[in-house]
RNA sequence: CGGGAUGUAGCUUAGUCCGGUUAAAGUGCGCGUCUGGGGGGCGCGAGAUCGGUGGUUCGAAUCCACUCAUCCCGACCA
């Protein structure tokens, strides 16, 4: 029998709550706003860590860990910071608790009122800025490259799992360098990382570009980015990376004595993703039977299933399996064998296709006595019976083009769904259809913001490689040297 | 913080308008059995102080008041 599952196209934002809840990634806990990421969830975002921590470290970068509090005065130290972050803090006020007078339970002890509040951080430039402050006195010290894996809070209002939860896990580089020019490369370097990131494990194309002046990170003089397509035509920012300038050297007074004997302020960067990318992740590829998962980021990527009704069959199915499962982890292949007597086969297919299990292989006597196995791939449920010997030959290079096919499909709706326009009334039209809309803008804040209102679309960048191409703006009309990229935005 | 809604078994819900004895179903869970190539069938069983507190009443899941929590729509939002 089959189950019925929201379809995408019937409630988008249903589908995906239901997905996540299917395929076990996560589920709402009792703290508002707060999510637990479940095992299987997990092992995902683990991948993701992985893969991300080597490339940090191959191009120099080092971990390090700073504290989850943040001294209120250090929050209030970058102006613009404070302003962008001081709405959506978690604050603690007191350091105890205490028996009620009523029995009834603990309450905070009013004595234990701490002296100077405690920011849980959003983020942490400036805890780490106040570090740098005395590990920086020369230009000797420089450049410092550091990465951390942390989880973050921001008291947000509404709250989606894994795309803005209150609560959520990243990771967050931070570098400190002797010139503009070397903290500019760090961010556009950075870039490139998240970008090849999620192309080459993901699968899933990225515009690369800079954000306009009203989506910068506070405390930032330029923020670069990559925003992604969801399948529902909404934009999804996967990545960003900071050219700080001198502000947090500024604000937390942080000199450093150059060659020549000058003293100058140092240039930062900083850079994060977040377990948001699970999020685009799900959105990018699923599918109404559930998750799809490119083989490079799938836990599992090839489960079988063996078919049997007798304990013997189960027995000669089993020992073949065994031959499999060397096979493949030779070739560095996670491979799973479900042989749990309490699920039958027709379940355990739905559920490694809810999963988004890229393969699965079923042998059943027939096969066994033909020689052969079935494989079916999960993107596009393709079913074959191949010839068991040689099969992780097969199965290996089948991943390589499942995990091709999953970019090609999704590169191909990214290219289908962005359109240039050149009046507002086209413009219109295409928002609402969904997609990236790229149309020139006068490059006025004011502009942008009234377009937000007409059409609640937002610049989600200006793409670092495009023609130039001078136009008008398609709202006041005034001059542009070149397109931005429109959309609705998560 | 404004507007709307909902809290009943692990989960999804019926019952609430119009008060009545042991609170119902599906799913999930446990046991048995037949089964097994796309979410199995049958039988038996466990599981709920009906969100909380107080009130009205002979009697409250049901009516009233208060309270807590969650969800949706706004506002806000890397």
């Amino acid at each position: 029998m089959a189950v019925k599952h929201t379809k995408r196209t019937e409630d988008y934002s249903k589908w995906y709550n239901e997905i996540v809840q299917r395929a076990d990634l996560a589920e709402h806990s009792d703290v508002r706003g707060c999510m637990v990421i479940k095992p299987y969830g997990f092992a995902i975002w683990e991948k993701m860590k992985e893969i991300l921590d080597q490339k940090f470290k191959d191009t120099g970068r080092s971990n390090a860990y700073f504290p989850l509090f943040i001294p209120k005065s250090y929050l209030s130290k970058e102006a613009d910071h404070v302003e962008g972050f001081a709405k959506e803090c978690a604050v603690v006020t007191h350091y105890r608790l205490k028996n009620s007078d009523d029995g009834s339970g603990v309450v905070v002890d009013p004595n234990a009122k701490l002296e100077e509040e405690l920011i849980v951080r959003p983020t942490s430039e400036t805890i780490i800025w106040n570090s740098y402050r005395n590990w920086i006195q020369s230009y000797r010290d420089l450049p410092i490259l550091i990465n951390q894996w942390a989880n973050v809070v921001r008291w947000e209002m509404r709250t989606r799992l894994f795309l803005r939860t209150a609560e959520f896990l990243w990771q967050e580089g931070h570098t400190a360098h002797a010139t503009a020019q070397e903290a500019k490369d760090e961010t556009s370097q950075m870039l490139e990382v998240y970008a090849d990131f999620a192309e080459k494990y993901m699968a899933m194309p990225v515009v690369k570009g800079r954000k306009t002046e009203s989506e910068r990170f506070a405390g930032a003089e330029d923020t670069l980015c990559i925003e992604s397509l969801m399948q529902d035509g909404k934009a999804l920012q996967a990545g960003t990376s900071h050219f700080l300038g001198q502000n947090f050297a500024k604000a937390f007074d942080v000199k450093f004595a150059d060659k020549q004997g000058g003293l100058d302020h140092v240039w930062a960067t900083s850079w994060g993703v977040s377990t948001r990318l699970m999020g685009a992740l799900i959105m990018c590829h699923s599918d109404d039977e559930g998750l799809v998962l490119p083989p490079r980021l799938a836990p599992i990527q090839v489960v079988a299933i063996p078919i049997y009704r007798s304990k013997d069959e189960l027995r000669s199915i089993s020992d073949k399996m065994n031959l499999l499962k060397d096979a493949f982890s030779s070739k560095g292949i996670s491979f799973k064998f479900d042989d749990d007597d309490n699920r039958r086969p027709g379940w355990k297919f739905s559920e490694y296709e809810t999963k988004g299990v890229p393969v699965r292989l079923a042998m059943g006597p027939r096969d066994l006595e033909n020689g052969k196995i079935e494989v079916v791939r999960r993107d596009t449920k393709e079913k074959d019976l191949v010839d068991f010997e040689g099969i992780a030959g097969y199965v290996a290079s089948l991943l390589d083009e499942i995990q091709k096919n999953l970019f090609d499909k999704a590169l191909d709706f990214k290219t289908k769904s962005t359109v240039e326009v050149d009046d507002f009334k086209a413009f219109k039209k295409a928002i609402n259809k969904g997609g990236f809309v790229s149309a020139h803008w006068d490059g006025t804040s004011e502009t942008e913001n009234r377009i937000k209102e007409y059409t609640q679309a937002t610049i989600r960048c200006i793409p670092l490689e495009q023609k130039k191409e001078s136009g008008s703006c398609i709202l006041t009309g005034k001059p542009s040297q070149g397109r931005v990229l429109f959309a609705k935005a998560y």
